[in-house]
DNA sequence: CATATTTCGGATATGTATATCCGAAATATG
DNA sequence: CATATTTCGGATATACATATCCGAAATATG
């Protein structure tokens, strides 16, 4: 489990969100969660937090909904684990250490710490825009079947 | 969170019994527990759980505890974390999808697949012994400070 | 054989991520 | 202005990993 299911929803969120809202059109909470199979609630509460922090835009009332701004910058995938998990992901010790560093490893820092740090650098270059593409183009998915 | 606590815990507990039993000694959970930096009733299922599939040994009544057989072959780490955590860690679509393959991949599949399988290898590869080497050397360590 | 020690196994408690509920606020529409 | 729609925010519920408790079984020791 690298990422939390908050966190997993977040991804698919913005990610439809991007495939979806280019034209000015807006979703509602129910769309999102039936389009990613995500619990509507609780998924309200995921694109809520992505709203307040600015990843995402909102409108209320009718034909309101989720969206992101046409001129918007492109959304990293990595800001968004960021704000849903923290650092948790990636800077936490293999062995659950407080402090597991150079000077002072567990036994399988080296290894967790090259792959972590791999892995991260990996999702701070990619885009959710980036994830929408490769579904458009049909070569990903977001949901099963 | 690559791994459970539990899975932590194992992996920690195995250590320490290979560095302080080749000798015949046997070790109490209280011993473990404290020497790991666990709590003891938690520790003790986990060690029970280790017993029953034969990775440690153990003895009950005055002076018994648990142990590792002199002549025990070595411990695949990675045989370790499929008992505790099965292969969630490792098997586990970063998105969360139920079926996610290269016919029907998530947006991030190959780059995950690509780390965890490398992370997985690694961790076959590697031996609970080779880990207590390590700290028995002083080139790792087990807790903080 | 009585006792103390220790693991064993089942039941229970706690904490946290996950999930839901509900009333309030905002707003488009007639 | 009344109404329906939708997000917002706080409170509550659920599920599961984590943690604890307790009596029973085994066994070394005197």
């Amino acid at each position: 489990m690298m990422f939390s299911k908050s966190c997993e929803y977040a991804i698919k969120a913005v990610i439809h969100l991007c495939m979806e809202t280019r034209d000015g059109k807006r979703l509602s909470v129910a769309d999102i969660s039936e389009a990613i199979e995500s619990p509507e609630p609780f998924t309200a509460k995921i694109l809520q937090t992505l709203a307040r922090h600015g990843f995402i835009s909102s409108a209320k009332g009718p034909g309101g909904g989720f969206y992101i701004e046409k001129n918007a910058a492109p959304i990293v995938v990595m800001d968004l684990v960021e704000l849903i998990d923290g650092d948790q992901a990636f800077n936490r010790c293999g062995l659950g250490l407080k402090e597991c560093s150079e000077d002072h490893p567990c036994p399988i820092h080296n290894e967790f710490k090259s792959y972590s740090a791999r892995l991260k650098k990996l999702l701070e270059s990619k885009t959710i825009q980036q994830l929408a593409a490769e579904i458009k183009a049909g070569r990903a998915f977001l949901v099963n079947s």
